[in-house]
DNA sequence: GTTGAGCGTT
């Protein structure tokens, strides 16, 4: 059936349609009041790449960036991206090319998008206490996502260099590793929303944030401080003391110790 | 220094 579906002109007005009156409203990001750069790609396959838009995309102007956000606890592809030119110009060309354009055998919807970027703060509330939240009532029954923060493989959480590291070579010259020191790797686990809301009362409440305290992984930074992360932690510490760890025995080790305490509470 | 849980996903 497919073959001469000659779609002269795809079914466009997605991008007015009682989204925004205002198609220029404000573009925040430019100071500029020229054109938006970026551009929502919709209807992308969930198997897609950045890599894969970066190419036809990147034939009408420089692509400054691309990002396809994925679901925080599935890590599931939204099935869109966005995809940001350095000339607003290049974006429109872009729009208006590649909007119907079939990519991976399926017809992608480009549109501009509202730059309208949500936090990671803002994102938590929309689950973890916002409107929505609500429903999820954590003493009444636990949301169905698994509480761990999606199953990143360890990249694409270090900003241009695993989650897609535009080859932006400075034709300057090579730059000597030595005259700049790399940035330490902090491979911090990203652990969302670890600031606790007023309305917790300081009590311990973690859990409003989707991963618990616990942690999943390796389980390696602890509670530890940082700052003796190398020390030789002993763990075991706890065991020299053995007659301790009785207290918890049915049989009151502590009745030689303790002759006003009888091992019959009475109710 | 910006933000990688970025709106418009089946």
């Amino acid at each position: 059936m497919r073959g001469r579906s000659y779609s002269p002109s795809p079914p466009r007005g997605y991008g007015r349609r009682g989204r925004s009156p205002s198609p220029r409203g404000r573009h925040s990001g430019h100071g500029r009041g020229d054109g938006p750069t970026s551009l929502l790609v919709r209807n992308l396959r969930h198997d897609c790449r950045p890599e894969d838009l970066r190419r036809p995309f990147g034939q009408f102007g420089t692509v400054k960036d691309i990002y396809l956000p994925r679901d925080y606890y599935t890590g599931q592809p939204r099935g869109f991206g966005f995809v940001q030119y350095m000339d607003p110009a290049d974006a429109a060309e872009a729009k208006y090319q590649m909007d119907g354009q079939i990519l991976h055998g399926r017809e992608l919807t480009v549109v501009f998008a509202e730059e309208n970027r949500k936090k990671p703060t803002e994102m938590r509330e929309r689950e973890g206490g916002g409107s929505r939240g609500r429903v999820y009532d954590r003493r009444r029954s636990p949301p169905r996502y698994s509480r761990s923060p999606a199953p990143r493989y360890g990249r694409s959480t270090s900003h241009s260099r695993d989650y897609y590291s535009p080859p932006k070579r400075r034709y300057s010259r090579s730059v000597s590793p030595r005259e700049k020191r790399y940035s330490r790797e902090r491979s911090f686990s990203h652990s969302p929303v670890r600031e606790r809301s007023p309305l917790d009362n300081g009590s311990r409440s973690r859990s409003r944030s989707p991963v618990r305290d616990r942690l999943p992984y390796g389980s390696r930074s602890r509670s530890q401080s940082p700052g003796r992360a190398h020390s030789p932690v002993r763990t075991r510490s706890r065991n020299r003391n053995p007659s301790r760890s009785r207290s918890r025995s049915p049989y009151p080790v502590d009745y030689s110790r303790e002759p006003g305490k009888d091992l019959t509470p009475s109710p």
